[in-house]
RNA sequence: UGGGCUAUCGCCAAACGGUAAGGCAACGGACUCUGACUCCGUCAUUUCAAGGUUCGAAUCCUUGUAGCCCAGCCA
């Protein structure tokens, strides 16, 4: 069967077989058996503080299922914590969503608005005699549930009556009693091996201030009784969460069977993103910007969705790499390589390639006419036409890049060195003659001659060279400061030190202050991204640059093969 | 030590009883006006371990081992 498939084919084109993670398996079950007819998922962060790399997954995962399937995607904030939350982070949360093209449309939700349904749905579960008000404090209440090898103690009001649950519940709501005096809990199984089951708190006191109600309320709802709730008045039919939810689902279950919804919504649990030799937890972060490591949470040092759309990440590079990653129920740890993969290979074809001496030192063509300006025009990128081409002086003086020169060389060294003939990209073949160094011995200006006769970059009597280095001309070129990041994590060590400190890397910064680049990047703006032929990709910051003193951010090195070998 | 989950190449990850996909990384080689890209090639006789069932097992059974999660009035 599969081989009258294959030969049936008539395209040439391979068709790729890809395979479907288990979570397509069970839509596409679902939605075969009949059990829901469209799907609908949803993005339900706490806006408690800044999203990163693994929110990104959810994020893409939730929107690509919905968007596959031809369903809705939803934009909810799970907000029942007013303990936790800020306004600052919905609308942070907001920009990075819509940064990374998850449409949710009109749909956007706050699990706050639905405060009155979630309290009459409590008031359901307590008239059915499956809720009751408890008044054990928290020690009590944590000495009441028992450990994970003994079962619990009932409450000792776990059998009031209907109508003083009622009546208490009702009290709570109106403000009658403070912070932690009251909860309102489930009545399931105090013996229960699932710690959750054990008559959970549904409903606790705070007299806060809520972002969103005010203080129209001082009972919230746990997330285990809200998070059904939200999903079912929204009809979501697969949410989709975390690994740690998985012993939460038996009363995610159960919340929705007692509130005997038509279209229950079924909880899937995936397992979180990590990366390699990556920070996230906000702890730590906090402690570098206070210690001023970073310059906020949107260091490109840093994988927060800020961080990365700051460093030059495009959303087209955090799909490509969400879709390499694959979903699975197996805890697994990303290598950053693969990040670096993703974002290469979007730029690649996407953006102009330019020239760039970030270690400049000047190139004296001895036999150039001194005063004389000759304009080439370039192809902004060789593999994309559709790029166009742009105009670079090309002169007597130029900088090339400190590590093109070499005095004496080691072997298969193809850049300049004394009496070494090398291309100048785009422009001519130059045979070094000599140098110049300072007191210190730095060199300081490399001395060449040039053919004329190969202008454009190709000698007409066929000579080969082996070498092509890139150069910027020394008058028009424009000055800009260069960022290189490396690792924040020293990955020799990995993340934690013994006593749960980071493990820095000292130089996971280099600043670069008198690069000069070619005059086409003059008016380059913010998270405008270029390649610097030979060297990597990099991206106009956006808090730090300004025009006529740009700055720019490396994202990626391009690979490399060669290396100097040490003396 | 109660319950839940997971284990397939250095890192991700397919395979759903029919004889170990793919990607990243790495390593060769070709090409090259980027030591890049591209292209070609190499990279798991074996799936945490040991037994068993079967003509046939990564997939089923048994017994172990390792890792992750749960005792918030956090999400």
């Amino acid at each position: 069967m599969k081989i009258m498939d294959e030969k049936t084919m008539t395209s040439g084109e391979e068709k790729e077989v890809v395979s479907k993670n288990f979570i397509e398996q069970i839509i596409e079950k679902d939605l075969a058996e009949g059990v829901c007819n469209a799907v609908c998922t949803r993005f339900p962060p706490e806006p408690n503080g800044y999203l990163h790399i693994g929110h990104a997954k959810s994020i893409l995962l939730n929107y690509g299922l919905a968007k596959k399937y031809g369903g809705r995607f939803n934009m909810r904030f799970d907000d029942t914590n007013p303990t936790k939350e800020k306004y600052e982070f919905v609308e942070s949360i907001k920009a990075d969503v819509a940064w990374l093209g998850a449409d949710y449309e009109d749909r956007l939700f706050f699990a706050s608005d639905y405060f009155q349904e979630m309290y009459e749905d409590a008031v359901k579960l307590i008239q059915k005699g499956k809720a009751y008000v408890s008044e054990l404090t928290a020690e009590e209440m944590r000495e009441y549930r028992g450990t994970l090898t003994e079962p619990g103690k009932d409450d000792p009001n776990r059998n009031r009556s209907i109508e003083e649950n009622l009546q208490l519940f009702e009290e709570m709501k109106n403000g009658k009693y403070a912070d932690g005096e009251k909860t309102l809990r489930a009545k399931i199984d105090m013996a229960s091996p699932n710690m959750n089951m054990r008559d959970p708190v549904l409903y606790r006191v705070a007299h806060l201030s809520h972002h969103n109600t005010g203080d129209a309320w001082c009972i919230y709802p746990m997330y285990d009784f809200a998070h059904p709730i939200e999903d079912a008045i929204e009809g979501v039919t697969h949410s989709i969460c975390t690994l740690e939810f998985e012993d939460h689902r038996p009363l995610y279950n159960w919340v929705v069977e007692e509130l005997e919804y038509q279209q229950p919504p079924k909880q899937i649990e995936f397992a979180k993103m990590y990366l390699t030799n990556v920070v996230t937890g906000k702890r730590y972060i906090k402690k570098l910007v206070e210690d001023g490591i970073v310059d906020g949470w949107d260091d490109p040092r840093l994988v927060s969705i800020a961080a990365l759309r700051r460093r030059g990440f495009t959303p087209e590079s955090i799909q490509l790499f969400v879709d390499l990653c694959g979903v699975s129920k197996a805890n697994s740890s990303v290598d950053y390589s693969m990040l670096e993969y993703c974002i290469r290979e979007d730029l690649k074809l996407k953006r102009p390639r330019i020239m760039a001496a970030l270690d400049p030192i000047k190139l004296v063509i001895d036999n150039y006419p001194e005063g004389q300006t000759e304009m080439l025009s370039v192809a902004n990128n060789l593999e994309n036409e559709s790029l166009g081409t742009r105009e670079i002086p090309f002169e007597r003086e130029l900088y090339i890049d400190r590590e093109d020169f070499m005095e004496e060389p080691p072997k298969k060294y193809f850049r300049l060195f004394p009496g070494n003939e090398v291309r100048l990209m785009h422009a001519y073949f130059v045979t070094c003659t000599g140098f110049e160094k300072d007191a210190e011995g730095n060199v300081t200006v490399v001395h060449c001659t040039y053919d004329p006769a190969s202008k454009g970059g190709n000698s007409p009597d066929g000579r080969k060279v082996k070498g092509t280095i890139h150069w910027v001309p020394a008058s028009s070129s424009v000055k800009a400061e260069v960022r290189l990041y490396e690792n924040i994590i020293d990955e020799e060590k990995g993340v934690y030190n013994e006593d749960g400190s980071l493990n820095l890397n000292p130089n996971s910064l280099t600043v670069l202050r008198d690069c000069r680049m070619e005059p086409s990047v003059a008016d380059a703006q913010a998270f405008e991204s270029f390649q610097f032929v030979r060297q990597g990709f990099f991206c106009v910051d956006c808090k730090d640059s300004k025009p006529g003193a740009l700055v720019f951010n490396r994202i990626v090195s391009l690979k490399s093969s060669f290396v100097l070998p040490k003396k």
